[in-house]
DNA sequence: GATGAATGAGATTTCATTCAT
DNA sequence: AATGAATGAAATCTCATTCAT
């Protein structure tokens, strides 16, 4: 596999079709039943390609699971000028779209690969921060005076984190097509309102 | 294959043994990790002799965790005397003794059992629903007077359900040996004083 | 695979034809280019079959040469009763026939095996235990009086299996199809002479 | 690929340093263990630039390790005015230096492509040329009077090739960092005192 | 001179299942 | 009731090599 190289442009349009159509299977027939012939086949590629771009069929899980992770993080970088509540809600929005635009299928092999028993590095922790994200805003927010200071950071985050994941449980679980912000929304909310006030 | 047929008590035992064979796999290694081959090698069997009792693996696995789960429900019915914060400390010693009971694997379990892509019926809101037996609780409690209404039941019981496995999570990702109620107090504690209040 | 289990005349037939398809193909093409693919076809089985029989490709090599390897043991447990001189001479008839039957490509593997980086157990001491069986040979004929004392044994013993091995190596790289007697008879027969005189 | 054609100094530089990560990968894992892979990313090349600077992977890694070899006899030469028991001694002391200095890896390294099944020219033969050597040695003692003719040379010569082989064997598989020397000077001594005697 | 992209045949292994005895 | 034999599709991964840039 290449590692640290250089790459063309060409690879690197592959690698993104590797990876698009990938995604588009996972939602299709689910991850476990995802092969690399059918990412192969999908993609166009043969299979030593795809062992060119990928260490390996759990390689690739991870790098569509960083993806956009790795952007939420670069996000909340540009938005330190903003109102601690612009803050918040722009988190939760890039939160929830990011769960968006992953789907189901992958946030909940993410989740599934968090609780696998052999451990390993937490990825969410890793990849999808969303505790350390949240607590950071609310302590600026509690230190500029914007949000109460009636509960502890602790415990503020702990309700806004829980209340997303729970959500995202629902909302993974539920046979519908409603969109993740439709669960979310009507449960955060109160969150939010607890926070500022 | 056994259909309704006499069976012989050789067979009822034989058959009992490749159940607890295979709860005793399950455990250790993953419902998704456990094949037939290891059925049979745990069991003693040969592998012929799975398909004389079974008519095929699928569900056979998914049978036996369920039937974990079954025990809770059962210990739910017998408080229904009791004021309403009794019944939720109750219920929660209850919940957090059956998690650990259980341990961190079979909790696991049964979490990447319900994220399971194929869907099915939700183990969890079978077998061990937390959320109905909490909002029953707090319903009555706010209806007796014994709760505050400041808040609405709903949101109160996403939220302390939500605590609950998310700290859960937690908890099964933690290296240390630390029971869950060490985890789970101090998270839940803040959410039933806002319950009280 | 199969462990400690009974097996049908029917099963021991099949392993039996595996092997000997396989040692045929290993001595027609090389062992380094035989696959399981080819044995499969060979044997007239399913890939699958290979490995009810199997642990693994390097299973079978081991199956193979181990094979005789037993009843080398075996055949001098039985040889008791013999005089000294006797017994040498059926050891060492044993042997070469052993590497006879196995061929050039198989006996070289053996090497090859044992010489591995890796190391692991001595598969020539478990298998091929030239050098215990000679020692044995070699000290009760010379407690016998049978054997002259006018070296040590240790060194006798040392020199008999050398030249053996040494032979071997020739044989192997030997293009003709020369049995390996008739390398190693003229070799050793003086290091017999040797051990009585 | 370069054929015969003017090389810049940068192209003469990288194929030098294909060939010595090529040597180490070599002594590391086992000539027959190293991948084109496993070349490029020691040498820190595409595999592309490989293909550049050699036509193929055959025949590189054998005309490595033979480059191993070519230097024990060139240390032969020298020695040729000496007495026939100062020349069998400093032999079998140049002999035992090369084994130390090349290391088990090395040596067994050399004996498994000796036994490769492909054949080709005998590696030993050619640069490890042992039993030439010796037996040169031994027929000039015999013939000037130094050595006994009790025995042939060829006897004694196959005796002492074959015991230092054997020895070698042993010294590879021991575990324990002894020098070759303490393996091969007490097996060897004694069948030079019978070339001797 | 050097590179990354792409190949595709081929290798080993797994596994749920059927069958004859 | 129980068993070992046999299956064969399918899965993942390896690797030397060619090619366009």
């Amino acid at each position: 596999m290449i590692m640290d190289v250089k790459r063309t442009p060409k690879g690197v349009r592959t690698k993104q079709r590797i990876i698009s159509s990938s995604i588009e299977l996972i939602h299709g027939k689910g991850i476990e039943n995802v092969t690399l012939n059918d990412i192969c086949s999908a993609s166009g590629i043969a299979q030593g390609t795809f062992y060119h771009h990928f260490k390996s069929m759990d390689g690739i899980l991870l790098e569509i699971i960083r993806g956009e992770g790795e952007e939420i993080s670069a996000l909340m970088e540009s938005i330190e000028e903003l109102s601690a509540s612009e803050k918040l809600e722009t988190l939760l929005k890039t939160l929830f779209r990011y769960y968006e635009q992953k789907g189901k299928e992958i946030v909940s092999q993410l989740y599934r690969l968090e609780l696998k028993p052999e451990g390993g590095p937490s990825i969410i922790e890793e990849y999808l921060p969303i505790r350390p994200l949240i607590d950071r805003v609310i302590r600026k927010g509690q230190e500029s005076g914007e949000f109460s200071k009636g509960e502890s950071p602790d415990f503020l985050c702990s309700l806004l984190t829980s209340q997303i994941i729970f959500q995202s449980f629902l909302w993974i679980r539920s046979p519908c097509d409603a969109s993740f912000s439709s669960f979310a929304d009507k449960a955060v909310e109160p969150v939010i309102k607890l926070i500022k006030s």
